[in-house]
DNA sequence: CAGGATCCTAAGAGATACTG
DNA sequence: CAGTATCTCTTAGGATCCTG
């Protein structure tokens, strides 16, 4: 989980997409990324809007979100410890791709909603 | 991989995010898409245009594609055999989404491109 | 508070060979 | 042509416990 994650994109078209797609795939990124396009959040913060995540899962997402320079961690030496994470430029140019998908995702949720939820 | 790929998505907001991504995660999903977009394509065709997918892989890919209604998938009982697959109508609705990702990722490939390439 | 260290499993995906 | 069938390997991610 420290390799190259993206090795070599010397193909055609679609690699272009790959490429994009593997920086927001991850089984947490992309609520990551949600959440921290709405503002600077703490690590135990993420944590309690992704409860279904166990810390050494997050922190992994948040390292390599933060390898591929999407967002920035902050680093507060002082104790007790406190760490920001925010988004970057860059992270925040994901956000077209973010809100498409999102907006597909509540457009179509009634698709791959379990029956017994949504009970529209 | 014939299970009920995106659970339960009973969660909040980030989760919209997720269950469309959960759809185009796959390692050659993306391009499988993309390259369907453009019309429709027999089995080997997609073959060679992604040579690095063994049989296998693509087939699981475009049973999963297929399974979550994305890509249609036309048999033709006949000899020589010939098997057609083309884009759904909800497929096609993701178009927005493979443009966004394709869209960064043309922007930013520079940012992840192996030096040697692109020499800009 | 914000992780690190370890162990473990489940699934994705590659290689190779075979078939209706 | 369009896949199947195995077999194996790697890796993401979970569980649990520990620490600066």
């Amino acid at each position: 989980m420290t390799k190259p994650r993206h090795s070599s994109f010397a193909c055609a078209s679609g690699c272009a997409v790959e490429a994009a797609l593997s920086l927001i795939d991850g089984k947490w990124k992309g609520v990551i990324l949600f959440h921290l396009l709405e503002g600077t959040r703490r690590f135990n913060e993420i944590r309690r809007h992704i409860p279904a995540a166990t810390p050494r899962t997050l922190t992994n997402q948040l390292r390599e979100l933060e390898m591929d320079g999407l967002i920035c961690r902050k680093v507060y030496a002082e104790v007790p410890p406190k760490v920001e994470y925010s988004i970057s430029e860059l992270g925040r140019s994901l956000s077209p791709i973010l809100l498409a998908l999102k907006q597909w995702g509540d457009d179509n949720i009634e698709r791959f909603a379990p029956p017994g939820r949504i009970a529209a």
